[in-house]
DNA sequence: TATGAATGAGACTTCATTCAT
DNA sequence: TATGAATGAAGTCTCATTCAT
């Protein structure tokens, strides 16, 4: 964890007080993204929402980008972290499947200006940081991968292993619908519902 | 087709000339827009690939993001016209889903850069532009609702109406994903074989 | 010439338009970094003495340091220009040394802010446009060089060639003392005696 | 000596403790700025090296300015000191200039990266800074200045005061040639060689 | 005395848009 | 209609200096 934070240079030596400060700065810049997205989101704005001159904030960064890095990070962790505290062992691998998409879709729903912020702005990254940021997204669908694949194996799922990939990927990617397609999705369908017909969908495909 | 076009205002009175050129114009803008995104193109660029001056440019357009919605309604219009050119009758409903997932799912593929472009740039239009563009999905998204809705009628696809709506909405994402999950989609599948699989799933969960 | 100019890029397509514009620019610039210096020159600066506004200068060139390699190869030409035309032949070697060494004196003290500038921000080019400077300041000292050499051949002068070479780099650089320790040669001589006595001392060095 | 530190003010009341750190300021600095020179060098840079904080640096002296001066100033005395120490009495006085020739050059040579900063930066100082720095600069030349006057009272130079002022400053510059014309001095002569042939021409040129 | 986080003015540069020709 | 030079506002980033702790 440290570790991605550290991939962006600093001018301070107090490291918590980085984390702290970087902490705030998230939160700021978050704020206006999601408002007016990264490019037409300016420095200045982000540094007087971060209650510090412009100055201050470039000793906790190097460039704009970071922010934007520092932002797609953290809300990364925020959904893996989430995710991974609700995977406590369910017995039966079917309810698993069930409970991790309702985690999954639950912890979107609940940071959605976050998720359209980091399906929208992650290509504004540089290469490196925009596959870190990949790296992180692929560790969150490996998860639902390898529940699938303990289906597989107890015979619950009647599929192969190249198929357990996609369906994945479909959770993931159904689960981002909700906010990206929000005039849709959330137009028609109250969460709970949403959440109950789409799980039914993959349960129902896969078996 | 003029109708949209018309959104956007031009000096010039020549309608047919206006409509040549702009058609240029898109071919010009949208080679930029995928090497290097919309905000990274600056209109000198456009103007010179356009081969006209940038005075001429702007007897076209009003402003930049002008360019980005004759851009963002031409690529939509192509799927459009291709998908429906492909809707021609098949006598079973359910081969008639599996056709038009697999031509839409085609069309993606041999447009991939622009499908990008269009859900990565779009929310670079200002709101009125951005609307327009999202009802032009939502017709798309309508095609795929109504043969769905029709297999419900026959019997052949054991949801409800409201599911459609959703099933309807999967297809279009999970053929989106083709593109902009192209990392994992297309390092691990061949296009045929992900429809394949992708149909299949689909198929499945409603039949 | 025409040449050199050419290695600074512009968005400027008439090209009689920018060598006009160019030369306006170095006029402003030099008045400037004559006074301040580089470093302590703005380009907002530079722009209001141009007399255009800040992009418009940035038509004509890429960088700050584009206008001082802009400046420093201007000098250059200036005394180049200004010594060659001089050098028709005389008649007897020494005295073409005499009138070489007269001349060169002659134009840096006609355009001695701008030699002390030259030798104070060369510096400060990149490492391409410094070496550029260098070679031009070499043929420079050369025409000295070969006038000597000739002398040589003559038995005119009696030293060897290596020796010659320094001799050429002296006068040079005597030329320049002239300007850059002006706190002790102008003050206490004149112009034309201090010419008589460089000369006299380096003729009677290599006699 | 204490006299020209003095110049610089400090909040720092043990003088015996400024001038320990300020030569280790001095040395700290030397090193940046003959690497980057004076105004790309950052005072945090400078306090890295001098191994302190910014403020405690800053307790050493007033301005970014005042460091440039210290580091000239410094220069001055290594060179004024070490040509001192070398200039016991010689039988000759023609052998006198040479020797203090030989030294000059040698020390030159032996510090030539600070003599190429202490020319180039020199500028860079204010008004009264500068003319303290130019002052040092002339009882150096004083030095070649007073040998070669003894020579003309003794005959043995046949040149008359004037000229004698003009050859010790010839004498300092053909020097500083040594590290400013570096590219054609260096790289086609020995240091011996060098001195050698300058000392000749200039012994030639007045005997 | 010493620390180093914070300030804030100002530097360079870019670019969508206009308008005289 | 067409050209492209010019505008000027705004953007990102730097850094000498200060001051609370």
């Amino acid at each position: 964890m440290a570790n991605s934070k550290a991939r962006i240079a600093s001018n301070i030596k107090n490291e918590e007080l980085v984390n702290i400060r970087r902490q705030e700065l998230i939160n700021a810049a978050v704020k206006l993204f999601v408002e007016k997205g990264f490019h037409k989101t300016t420095v200045r704005e982000i540094a007087k929402e971060f209650g510090m001159s412009m100055g201050a904030l470039y000793d906790y960064i190097r460039t704009k980008e970071d922010i934007l890095f520092l932002v797609c990070d953290h809300i990364f962790k925020s959904v893996s972290n989430k995710l991974e505290a609700s995977l406590k062992s369910e017995k039966d691998t079917k309810e698993k499947l069930r409970g991790a998409i309702r985690d999954y879709f639950n912890i979107i729903d609940s940071i959605q200006d976050y998720t359209l912020l980091l399906y929208q702005e992650t290509k504004s990254l540089n290469r490196k940081d925009r596959n870190y940021v990949l790296s992180k997204e692929m560790e969150l669908t490996k998860i639902f991968e390898n529940i699938i694949n303990q289906g597989i194996k107890e015979k619950t799922f009647k599929i192969d292993r190249r198929t357990a990939k996609i369906v994945a990927n479909n959770i993931m990617v159904q689960g981002q619908m909700w906010s990206f397609r929000r005039w849709v999705a959330q137009k028609n369908f109250s969460l709970k519902n949403y959440i109950k017909i789409q799980t039914d969908l993959i349960i129902n495909s896969i078996s």
